[in-house]
This record gives structure tokens, sequence and C-alpha cells, in this order.
DNA sequence: GCCTACCCTTCCTTTTACAGGAAGGTTATA
DNA sequence: TATAACCTTCCTGTAAAAGGAAGGGTAGGC
């Protein structure tokens, strides 16, 4: 099948298919025109790879999940430390955007938000405290 | 005073000094011999935008916190709207991650992590379900 | 005067993960 | 035959810097 086909039913643009292509993590036929040409297992991969950087993963670590993925004599124990250290890391950053979060709507809740120039925003950021 | 103490001084490395000068957001004064030159008023700007990036606002949200800043017609609802839509994105983003957490720490936990290669995160990932 | 160490300069490249668009070839349909 | 819809490659741009090369300035010690 044609790129568009694939896009449609990996749930990745076309645009992001050929680049996944340039970086060398799925590979296409080419037809006599020089058309992409797709089947299962392209698609497979594809949408594996959708899931995963659904599930915030780098593309390298996609690279990565996907060797594992093909090697029948993977660890589990190496899937599951790639997933806990991303994990981790994600944890950290929902805790770096809580902290911004309850610092702005504190900010937000103290600000009148007039026409007067007065704001707390302002005199906050400007480390009037 | 030089860049570099301009940078202990502010929090930002030498190199986001520059690059803020460079985009038009910090201007700061020329010696003779070509060393850049901070004043109390850059040093109060540098400070300001470290706030606020760190807050998670962008460069150019920056741009527009201090042009509102320097600006004492300001109402302080543009202030405010600005930084309640940035508020409203954190949020949005927090649940993003949040929903990634949920579903990886179910997969890691679900995972042995031994020799095997039997690993529900990758029959996750490739759609198993 | 010279050496060393450290600070500063500009300029260029790299990062991440694509998106946008130009210029042009292919195919299906009316 | 015309046209629309699809495909191709190639180049540029994005955000916010970081890294590094090549070189100039300056202060102190010998």
């Amino acid at each position: 099948m044609k790129i568009g086909q694939a896009s449609e039913l990996s749930g990745l643009p076309a645009k992001t298919i050929r680049y996944y292509e340039d970086i060398g993590l799925v590979q296409s036929e080419r037809r006599d025109n020089g058309y992409r040409d797709y089947g299962k297992p392209e698609i497979h991969k594809l949408k594996f790879i959708q899931r995963a950087r659904g599930l915030g993963f780098t593309v390298e670590e996609c690279r990565t999940l996907l060797s594992l993925y093909d090697d029948p004599d993977r660890s589990s124990a190496d899937v599951r430390a790639l997933a806990q250290s991303h994990l981790e890391e994600i944890e950290i950053k929902i805790q770096e955007l809580a902290g911004m979060r309850d610092t702005l709507s504190h900010l937000v809740d103290s600000c009148r938000g007039d026409h007067r120039p007065d704001c707390p925003i302002l005199n906050d950021l400007a480390g009037s405290s």
C-alpha cells in the first residue's frame, strides 16, 4: 500500500513516516514508479512507534524498543528498565509542572485583572518579594 | 560589569544572555574592548526573565511580559490573561503526562523484569490487546 | 618581555521531531 | 484531455539554547 493509506492505518502523518525512514527507523519497499510500498509488518511497526510515542518515549527509545521487540532473546528486564527510567522522567516533569501551576495559580488569583497597571504577577517576576 | 558576573547574578548562563541579546530581548552596552557591559537595569531584566522562564513562560511570552512591565499604562488584565492562558497550557500538559504515567506504571508493574523475553510492555505497544 | 590562566568575542553546528512548501512526476477519473 | 489527488525529493524553519572552534584581552608571576 502507498504512504497515504499507511498514514491512515498507523495514525501517523505521511511526513512523519518519511522522516522515520530517513532516520532508519522503518524502511519501506519501493514500487517501479518510486512510490513507497508498505505491507503488514511495516504498518505494525509504525503503529508500535505511534503507541510508544504516545507514551512519551523519544524516537531513540522507540528504536531501542523496536529492536528489543524484534529480538527473541531479549530479557523483559531490559524493557522494564527502559520503561521505568522513562516513567521517572515523566514523574519529574509532572512535579516541575505542578510547581509552576501552583505558583502561577496563586499569582493569577491574586491579580485583580482590571484596567489598572498594578499587578502582583509582574511584581513577583520583578522579584519584589 | 562583564557577562560573567551578570551570569552569576542573574542565574543565567553567559551563552543564554548572549542569545537573549541576539534575539533583541536584553541589550547591553559595550566597552572599548568589545566586551558587553551590564548595569543594574539589565541585571534586573535578566532576573525577571529567569523567573518567568522558571514558570514555564516561553521566551516570546517573556518579551511580552517585559514590555508590559515597562509600560506604565498597562492593564493588569493583560498580564493576568497571559498568565491564565499559560496556566491552562500547563494544566493540559500535566494531564497528558499523568495519563502517560498511569499507563506506564501499570505496564511496569505488570512486567516481571526477568531474563525471559515475555513482556507485557512490548505486548501492549504491539497492540496485542 | 614572556608565559599561563582565565575571561571575553564571533561564528558555525547540533539538538528534537517533525511541519511547511517548492518543484515536479504519476495516476485515476470525468 | 484536463484536472484533482497523490506521490517524490530537497530545502528551510521551528524553540531555546548548548558545544565548540578560533582568536583577542587582561592580570599576575617569573
